[in-house]
DNA sequence: TCTTGACTTGGAGTCGACTCCAGGTGATAC
DNA sequence: GTATCACCTGGAGTCGACTCCAAGTCAAGA
């Protein structure tokens, strides 16, 4: 798969996907005889993952640290879990702040939802 | 209370409160007989619900907007509830995605974990 | 054969959101 | 009275994460 698809398909910039790469973030993709990217199954996946996990505001240093990790091989796996979890935490609390955010943007607008009920009754009354 | 309280209070940095003011995001804060700030009652609930919003990944630019909309009176409710319904929808969003990768998350570190207690049982077996 | 169009590279530019700095003022402590 | 300290201002700098650009290569179609 050439870089045009892989970014239509998932919708990640062509520059990003090269981008990505070369900070080291997506180890080298395949290239074909005239040296075009021809983005593999597991090229694909890890961009995915990449995607999933910047959506939802892991840093880009942090990616690349845990990518590096992959690359070392199975020793790694211990380090990589500690990664994870430590983010899973830090993404946990994320959520549960932005919860809190979204009842009070609930509650605001219930509020104005009242506001401007009373101000139609009141526009009727006077009618 | 002065800009250092405030600061300290809700853990908003001096530089950040006096930008917020500049750009328009907060009105100006009330000062005192030699120009110092001296955040009201009402100044502190404005940068605590900036603070909420700014958390939650609300731009700035649409917050000035609805402080804006704020500060020219009653007249502007129907567009202050729309302008925040809107937000909360695209809060919702980003929850629901955020909450996607946790699960993934999750699942990655269950991965990992059944892969380290079978490393480990292996190396128990090797004794 | 020549043009078109998608690809390549390295480097520069942009954007949002701060964050820092230099130079200045004014109240308080010694 | 002068040193200290927290504050002030406007403007510049930084940082993360892209995004754009110029100049070049190559395969395929008219």
């Amino acid at each position: 798969m050439k870089i045009a698809e892989v970014s239509e398909h998932h919708n990640i910039s062509s520059d990003t996907l090269r981008y990505y790469e070369r900070i080291g973030l997506i180890p080298p993709v395949t290239r074909n005889e005239s040296g075009i990217r021809d983005y593999s199954e597991l090229d694909i996946r890890r961009v995915e993952f990449i995607k999933c996990m910047r959506a939802a505001g892991l840093p880009i240093e942090t990616l690349i640290e845990y990518m590096a990790l992959v690359q070392q091989g199975d020793d790694t796996a211990q380090d990589r879990q500690t990664l994870l979890k430590e983010q899973r935490s830090l993404l946990a609390s994320r959520i549960a702040e932005m919860q809190k955010t979204l009842e009070l943007l609930d509650y605001k607008i219930s509020v104005y939802e009242k506001a401007l009920l009373g101000k139609e009754k009141q526009i009727i009354q006077n009618e």
